[in-house]
DNA sequence: TCATATATTGAATTTTAATTCATATCATGA
DNA sequence: TCATGATATGAATTAAAATTCAATATATGA
């Protein structure tokens, strides 16, 4: 490395990382940790299975590389939405286009990660469930804070803002994932699930539109 | 059984079925289908590993047996709250309730009934998926229906009578599994469920409230 | 070109857990 | 009480995968 710019053994080196996670990461969305084997990531990657624990030192800590990496790659995207300029419901708007905009960019990804997050995550020992809990943790509460803000601006109803949040977020979750299991079903885009969710948790949009009769 | 009373050898043979199944439950809710022996659910249960062969020819079949009963449990018990007598929202809500109140009763059953209908579902190989994830849709299902009729009475908002009926069961099986990781951080029932959800998708009380300002 | 270091290989080993089955125990009723 | 069939047992077997490592190939630079 040399402080500057990486050499090319380092960057075939994490080239090389790079295409057995890419690999490993198409089995497992398919068919999940415990259904994959190493002789299936080495052949699916075009490497020996000795070459894997050269980058990995064991099955697990090579899932849990895969799923930190999605898992911040994903929550960056995320809290850059939730710090777009604009009001309160601007920034969870922009934080819903984020999330189905990076989901439908990885969508292999998604069922892992929603294993993981949603689920019971029963797939590795320990750590894993903690490390990307903890950062899907840290931006719940983040997107919490927003909708905090929004309420003390009146601009939505009081409820509690952390389950505001779970709630916004589940929301988002199964519509996208109702959309990886079915594409065609059901369309759907942010401003659906803003509607469905905000029409009378946004305040405001209530009293300017006052009691239209909208039946 | 000699078509009407099953005799004590019956009772007995279904009773010990039920012991490991329960026995697996517990082992299985905690750490997941892979992560749990035979030879564990074995001593849980206080019988012999071979003994586990009588009743089930094998660890997936032992599996799919226990899911598919707290399926079965689960879905007369939402089915029956649907066909509650009663406007649309009151079916609704005694269809929230009776979801939390089995839930909260099965504790165990939920981390596994949520990773197999939330989830990927990865543990069986085949057959369970199918069997169970039918079972929810048909639930999924006869909720829009009830949405849909709800929407036709103008008394909802006109969206996708499924998405709704998706929404809401993800933001109930949201709070319960917040409620499950972390049972004293956000205390829920019912009624927040479906303030949140239906404030200003439920129309009727929209109008009957006219524009009361609420901030 | 050659020596050395580095990276890759895959057959062999080890580990782990599912499954089997000969043997032992128990219950029933003759 | 004993014979018989039904149940239960758990050591032994088998199967499947993870992991290792001596051997091989490849790259580097003197």
């Amino acid at each position: 490395m040399k402080n500057g710019k990486p050499s090319r053994k380092e960057r075939d080196y994490l080239r090389h990382r790079q295409e057995i996670l890419q690999a490993a990461l198409g089995l497992f969305s398919q068919r999940g940790f415990h259904n994959v084997s190493m002789h299936e990531i080495a052949s699916a990657s075009e490497f020996a299975v000795g070459t894997l624990y050269k980058f990995f030192p064991n099955k697990e800590d090579l899932y849990r590389a895969l799923m930190i990496d999605m898992s911040n790659m994903f929550h960056s995207s995320l809290m850059a939405a939730l710090t777009t300029s604009g009001d309160e419901l601007e920034k969870i708007r922009a934080c819903v286009e984020a999330k189905i905009k990076v989901f439908l960019d990885n969508l292999d990804y998604i069922r892992l990660y929603l294993a993981e997050t949603r689920g019971a995550g029963f797939n590795v020992k320990s750590g894993l469930d903690t490390d990307i809990k903890v950062s899907y943790e840290k931006f719940v509460k983040k997107l919490a804070r927003v909708f905090e803000s929004g309420i003390k601006k009146g601009l939505f109803k009081k409820f509690d803002s952390y389950l505001l949040a779970v709630a916004l977020n589940s929301i988002s979750n199964a519509f996208l994932f109702q959309h990886l299991e079915y594409p065609d079903a059901h369309p759907f885009d942010a401003d659906l699930i803003i509607n469905i969710f905000f029409h009378r948790v946004y305040e405001k949009r209530e009293m300017e539109k006052g009691n239209t009769k909208t039946v």
